[in-house]
This record gives C-alpha cells, structure tokens and sequence, in this order.
DNA sequence: GATGAATGAGCGTTCATTCAT
DNA sequence: CATGAATGAACGCTCATTCAT
C-alpha cells in the first residue's frame, strides 16, 4: 500500500510555499499545535502570540478574529482531505473500479486510517468544534460533509449495483464505515498508551470486510 | 423489547425526589441544556440564572463553581449510565449467558441505543468536556471507563471461549460496537434531521451481527 | 498591685447579664473574636453565623448591618474603658491625688498594662478600623478619643503644677505614654513569641518615669 | 541637622527612571495614594483605574493580581527604608560612633521622624495590612523586621557597653525608641490637625534622651 | 424569635481586539 | 509589516442583606 504522506511534514511544507512570512507561518503553526492541545477556548491569542514568539498584534495583521484563525489553520486540511476524499482518491489511485468490496476497503481503509493517525490534530479541533460551536457545526454539516458524503455514497451505490456489499441503507453503511474509522482517530486523540497503528488498519479491515459483505 | 425509559422525565422525576429546592433543580435542569445546547464554556453562569429564573448567587449557593455545578449535572448520569452498564443489565435481563451472538447484541444494541437516545444531551456534554479540557478527560478514561469496559470485556470474552464471536482482539472488538454505538449517537447529537431510532436499531443490529459472528 | 479583672471572662459575664438571647450572646462573642483573628473585612457574616451556631438570618435580627454589629462588640469596650479610664479609676483607686509622679505612673501603667493585655482583641479591632476606615477613624477621634483625653490632660496639668513632671508640653507627655502603652500593646497583638506581662510592666515604668520625671 | 529628601518626589522621580510607562506610573502612584486613603480592601481596581486615568484592563498588564500591585507599591519602600536604616544610615553620616546618647538620638530621631513624615503613606499602608492580613504579617515580621532590628540592637549595644544608656533590655530599649517614633507617625496619620514636626522632634528627643540615658 | 434560601450589586480578573509607534 | 501597551466588555464568583416560612 502506498505510504499516506506525513502531513506534520506536509503542513510545514505548504505554509512554505504559501505567500505568508515566516511570522506568519509561525503563527498558523503555534495555533495549530495549541488548538489541539488545549482546545480553542482554552487558547489565548497571547498563547499563541508567545509559542509563535511574535507579538499579539501581529496575529491580527492577517485575520481579523480568532475564528478566522481557526479557518486559516483548517484550510488546508479542507483543501487536503477534500481532493483526497473517496472517489478522487480511487479514481487517481485505481483507475477504475475495485474488484470487490475487499479491495476497496483496503485501499480506502488503508489510507483514511493512515489519514486519521497523521492528521488526528486536525480531527480533533474539528470534532471540538463541531461539539462546542453550534455556528461552526452548522457550517462543516452543510458545506463540508456533503462534498466527502457525496462521492462516499455514490461508491456503495456502485458496489451495491454490482452485488459487493451487504444490503443496507447506503446512509447506513457510510455512517457504519464513518464511524468505524473515527472510533479509532477518537481512540487515538484521547488514548494514553501509544497505539499499533498496524494492528488496528488489519483489525479494522477485518470487521468492515464482514459486517459489510453481501449476504448470500 | 422492553420500553427503555425516557430519562428526560427520569431526570425531572429523580429531581424531584432529590432534597434540593425547587429553585436549585430549576438551575440543574437549566444547566443540563445550556452545557448541551451551547457547551460548557459558551454558557455563562448568567445564561443558566437566566434560564432558570433565578438570581446568579443562587447558582452558587450550593455549587462552589461552575465546574461544580457541572459535576451535579452529570452526576445523575453517572449513577445511572453506570448501574445499567452490560454486566448488571445483563444480569437483570437476561439471569444468564446469551444463547448466541444474535440474542446478546439485540439485547445491548437494543438498550444501549435506546439510552443513547434519550440521554444524548450527557453524551453529548461528556464527549465535548473529554476533548475540551484534559483534566477531565483524564478523570473520565480513568474512572469512569474501566467500570464500563471490564464487564463488556468480559461479556466478549465469554462469547469468545464458547466460539460465538469473531476472533479479533477483545480490545478491538470493543472498540468497534462502541464505534458504532458512538457513530449513532452522534449522528443523533449533530444531525438536523429527525432520526428513526428503530430504523438505526435495525440496521446497526445487522452490522454488528455480520462483523462479528464467527467465521466458519 | 490589684488584680486587673479579666475581661475575656467579663465580656461573657457582661453578655450573660444583658437581655441578649443565648444566640444573640454567641454572635457577639463569635464575632469579637473572628475580627481580631481575621479583621473585620475578611470576618462574612457566614463565618459568624457558623461559629455562634445560629442561622445568617439571626445575625440581622438584632443588628441591622455588619457595622451595627461591629459598634454591638465595641460598645462593651467603650463602656468598659472609659469608666475605667484616667480619672474615674484614679479615683476610686486612689482617692486622692498621688503623691508623686512614681506613684502615678505605677498605678496608671500597671493598669493599663494588664488592661491591653487582657483586651488586645479590641485593641486590635480598634486600630484595624482606624487604619481600614475612615469614618470609623472619626468616630474614634471626634467621640471616643476626648473622653479620654480630656481626664489624662487634666492629671498631666495636675503633675506639672506642682512640679512632678517634666516640661513639656502635655499633648507630647500624653502622646508618649500611650505612644509607649501601645507600643507594648502592638507587640502584643503582633508577636509570635510569648510576652511576659511582668517584665514589660517593670520596664516600661522605669523608661516613663525616666523620661518624664521633672529636670532638676 | 541635614534635610531628609522629600519622599513624594523622590517617589515620583524613581518612577519616572523606571522603565514603566506613564500609564503604569500613574497606575502605582494613584493604588499608592488610595491605599493610604481607604486602606487595600476598601480600593477596587475600578477605582484605581480611575484615578490613573486608564483602563481597569491596564492595571493587569503589569501585575497580575491586586495583591502583586500592593507589592510593587511597596517595594519603592523596601528597597529605600532599609538601606537608610540603622547602620548604613549611621556609617554614611556618622563615620564612626556617636560620642553620646544624646548625638546618636539626634541623629536617629531627626532622620526617622523626617523619614516617617514624608513616607507616613507608606508605613500607613504597612500597618493596615500588617493588622488586616496575617500572611503579609508574618512575612513583615520575619523578613523585613530583622533586617531593621539587627543593626538598631547593634548600636544600643554598642551604648551600653560604653556606659551611655540606661540600663533597660536590649529588646525593651528598642521597643520604646520605636513606639515613640511610631505614636509619632499614628498621629500623623490619624490626625487632623496640621502638625509641626519640628516641634515633634525636639520633644521626642528630650523625651528619649531623658527616658533613655545611663541612670548616675 | 429564628431560619436559610434567595438576592444582586459589585468585586477581581481575563482576553480578544485595537492602534499609535 | 510588526509591535505591545492599552482597552473594556464580560466573566466567574462573593457576600451583606432580605424575607417568606
């Protein structure tokens, strides 16, 4: 299976090729780190300022609020997991369709579950907010989950079509995978022990693979 | 199955059983929905006087602090969650090892869904304490988890010795009906639209059934 | 030298003749003594209630506010000091007037002596005030103080007419006595050792006789 | 006898060699002034603010606590009464010992009343709290009061052995010195009355000196 | 008389945001 | 562009005081 790119790496490397000064960069990268540390409330603007080792003023010279902060620091995790949700990903990786139901989950569990474990920073500010911040809830609802359910739900409609997958509602069976997968980025961002990543993409592969195969 | 109570009105009514005044329940109950409703850091001790129709010192009369009152608000649901967890309710259900896999998750599904859905608005405030304030979370993974997980491992590794189950780790096997579970709830936290909670029971029942019956 | 009466036993004698309820009784005693731990600022009406056993609403039976009840814990003092002060007790005690300035000082110093040793926690509570509030200082100075003045002025001006005491002027005779009596007193209120009454009493006798005996 | 500089403008002009801003000048100039006023309970930083003529936010960018503005009030005060106390103030002025009582009293008095004349600000707010507050009590106590101790108990050592002063305990000889001194700045403070302080100093000398010289 | 739950003004403190330099 | 002192609304919390029982 291809290696899913590190995105700790991947970030660094996009705010270095964006047009932001290196202050600037700083600041997306402290508050980053800071959000997922200890949430967004919980996170002055002098936090950030400090960790950036710019001054408070500074963070505002680019965005106007925290909030704006926040959709600077999640942006080019939209831009990053969009173009590699569901059916770009297959389309670029597969060329084509799977063969069956195992092989596409182990491309796509394969790569979510790589995704979750690199970007489990990201995850979490999302998940926080989206428990936290009604306003932001709505927004990741209606802008941001259609555009990753829709291609999502035309791949188990395809596989159903051809008699690949169990029965189910489609929503169903997207929010069983869905949930499968965040189980394990929740145990991941909350867990004290360090985890096998390994174990878990085989283990996880396994129950998808039987709960969602066409009954005979 | 059995009518899983509403706890909506089990709150109200173990309120009412409770020997605080009429004014201190109006402030749980008020703080119930607002920590639900907006979370906890979005909701000002002014907002839950407010709402319960009272004077702010009032809330402070018997809860030294906000985090305090917290601890009131979701200390029913903890001496509830908890007598009800797998072990006990099976027990009391059952008076007996399940026949098989099917018998077992029709009844924890069926229970734990129910329970789920009429107890979201703690899932939900206890979900976004555990990712929005560490300390918590802490006290959550070590206090309150191992009471719950002991018995559900328990139950998987029975079912395991007598061959009724799939051979994944007990760990992981946890983790996928807790997945599940979770993934329901929060749909159910989160989603606008009205939800079929028997449609869900179903559905889930079948998942879970086809994941983690035993291969032959 | 006669025994200076003890006033913590004749504060509660005194209570116990008043028509002060038991309760009534327990707060002023509760509360002279949390204002000369605590200072008046720092003692909650709650504080009080809880020491004398009696709801907060008890305390405002009888005194309006907080202040009527720190004038309720003084007005023993002030009615107590003041009958004893300068001339009433030269007085009774003496009967006369003393033969010299040894004599005088004996008596006034060994009496107010022991008098601030047994009541530095009025003492105490009476500066605190002075020092924290200005209308209260104004009270002192403008109602108390005289009383007391006006009698140690007149015995003063008795010693310098019949060449007993030196020359000064007898607001700076008057001002180093209590200067000196206070000075033992703040020692008192302030010190983590134990003080020995005697020795001080002594001491302090000599050093005002010293300083105020007439220049040859 | 050398003028002892004015405090109040030595205070301003240490600020002013600060590398506080105005604003924070201004802020530690009006809590000093309102703290000698009303005493450090009865000041909000509300009023502080005000009288600074800032914003109560501003108060706390410097110091994060009301009771840390207490201590940089004071500080100005530590770091200049102990330098000139006892000793050093001694050594620079005197190069040597006083050749009786009667110069070394000269010298202390004259300089420590000036010294508690225009500094009566200050020593008012240290009594307030040392009465209001036993932690900042004890820390007085124990960390200031025997650096000022030491040397005085030095010098009055020093008297004796050469046979020019009374023959009173060391402790006690320093008490009424200090007593004195201090009658002198509680009415200072306390009063209404405009007083002469040259008239203060001259009594207050012959006072000691009487009180205080070897007995023949 | 006694209670103690309730009150609400006001406190110390925080922090996102602004703006003169 | 960068700074950081300054802002002030809003927060959590305290406590003297009231009043229905």
């Amino acid at each position: 299976m291809a290696e899913s790119t590190n995105l700790d790496a991947l970030y660094t490397q996009s705010l270095q090729q964006s047009d932001l000064t290196a202050k600037q960069q700083a600041i997306l990268q402290a508050a980053l780190d800071l959000f997922a540390e200890q949430g967004f409330d919980h996170t002055t603007t002098k936090d950030i300022a400090q960790r950036a080792g710019v001054a408070e003023g500074t963070v505002y010279k680019r965005y106007k609020t925290k909030a704006e902060l926040l959709a600077a620091v999640l942006a080019p995790f939209a831009t990053d997991v969009l173009p590699l949700a569901a059916d770009e990903f297959i389309d670029s990786r597969l060329n084509g369709q799977p063969a069956d139901l195992h092989q596409y989950l182990e491309i796509v569990v394969g790569d979510r579950v790589d995704f979750a474990a690199k970007n489990f920073k990201y995850v979490k500010i999302v998940f926080e907010r989206a428990l936290a911040d009604n306003d932001f809830r709505q927004r990741i609802l209606h802008n941001i989950a259609p555009r990753v359910m829709g291609p999502l739900f035309k791949m188990i409609n395809g596989l159903r079509d051809r008699g690949l997958i169990v029965d189910l509602p489609t929503d169903m069976i997207a929010q069983f995978m869905l949930s499968t997968l965040f189980g394990f980025a929740f145990r991941l961002m909350v867990a004290d022990e360090p985890m096998t990543i390994e174990k878990q993409k085989t283990n996880i592969l396994k129950f998808l693979e039987n709960g969602l195969t066409a009954n005979k």
